[in-house]
DNA sequence: CGCGATGTTGACGCCTTTTCGAGTTCGTCT
DNA sequence: AGACGAACTCGAAAAGGCGTCAACATCGCG
């Protein structure tokens, strides 16, 4: 299942790209994906502690001085994974926002389009790991694209009060308190591998915060 | 070394000494402390990706041979840091729950406990910080003793569900979900700087997880 | 008092990161 | 087309942190 390793780093069939497609644009960009492939892959193999650059570029056709003009340290490249990931997940619940006929409805879909997207990364990344030897530590990103998600949840939830569909409550805290139970219960699903209940975890999730938010008493004002 | 006297506590009594009355205990306990303290410090100050193993003990009396013989590396010092915070907060949840009548007015309580243990905590971090500079990436520590902090949360919800509390639900998840929402609105909370409205949070926190909890029966409301 | 165990020191070697100037490729202007 | 400059790449080397270790200090105990 996990998503095959397509050959993006040398493009067989330089077509028209979009505007201005120069070759340097081009290779600049394929350099870029070269580097964030290598780097998911070498962080996936041995931990993103252990992982030195040097690691990243080794998979890669450049050299060290190369990957520094991308990026300035592998804590960036990390970043930048992350943010990808943020990207690439937000048009993903807006998709369903749009869908949606009610607010119930809508937040079932939107905490099961996150599990999926969970277990679908999850996978994407442990690629492959042969020391059992796991870190106890975890590294959250919250750059731009990850606030950008929050604000998408901020902004569904605060229509959703506009239009009576939730009491008048601080969206920022309820967009929170959601992420919050969305994130902590697709990790323990997470956790239950192989033996993964999507359903199960998301009718939890669903209901938790469901009935938080009819729990809530209309803020004053 | 700058521990330099001490009153002469003449070895007269090499036996009825109490535990770690060991002139040599002392210091190993005293070094401990010290590094961790200066850790700490650091920490706050430079950002954990900055900070080095010469960072820390350039504030200590000690040198960078003896660090070793503490900790292996600075991550370990970190865990320390975070296995130190959920060691002084696990007494503190439990003494609310044997403190409690009933459920509800525990769950508040110990949110309670919990946001102002945060904010104290944040405040003993953040001392002097110059540098806006501050990367995207939080360290989430899942050791032992965050384990455990989360075990006794399982545990006071598995009691509370055997007492017909709450509903038989997935403590597991209960708990992911509880933590996951005292954890987000906590986080909010102290963005919130320096207007902190604990008792809002508290509040908001309290009701979202006491109306999640109603709602979780298998056979939904 | 003296000896072994335990702890500490700090310079050293290793390894990684980051820089930088020479060489190369691309886009563009004539 | 030819040639010039800008942008990019390369890899050696500088910079610097990490962890070790042999020598030294201190402690506990008989």
């Amino acid at each position: 299942m996990p998503v095959a390793d397509d050959a993006s780093a040398i493009a067989a069939a330089p077509e028209a790209l979009g505007p201005g497609a120069g070759k340097r644009e081009e290779t600049k960009r394929a350099n870029r994906r070269a580097i964030l492939d290598a780097a998911r892959q070498v962080f996936g193999e041995m931990g993103f502690e252990a992982a030195s650059v040097r690691d990243i570029i080794r998979r890669t056709p450049l050299s060290v001085g190369a990957f520094y003009n991308y990026y300035r340290s592998k804590e960036e490249v990390y970043e930048a994974l992350a943010a990808d990931g943020a990207r690439r997940f937000k048009p993903i619940l807006r998709a369903e926002y749009d869908k949606a006929t009610d607010f119930d409805s809508f937040l079932r879909a939107a905490i099961t389009a996150f599990f999926r997207f969970s277990i679908a990364e999850h996978e994407a990344w442990q690629m492959m790991r042969p020391t059992g030897e796991r870190s106890h530590a975890h590294i959250r990103v919250e750059g731009p694209e990850q606030k950008a998600v929050f604000e998408e949840v901020r902004a569904v939830i605060a229509d959703g009060i506009e239009r009576g569909l939730a009491p008048r409550v601080d969206a920022d805290y309820l967009a929170a308190a959601a992420i919050g139970v969305a994130r902590e219960v697709c990790d323990r699903m997470l956790a239950r591998r192989p033996d993964i209940d999507l359903e199960a975890a998301v009718d939890f999730a669903h209901r938790m915060i469901q009935g938080g938010v009819e729990a809530l008493p209309a803020v004053g004002e």
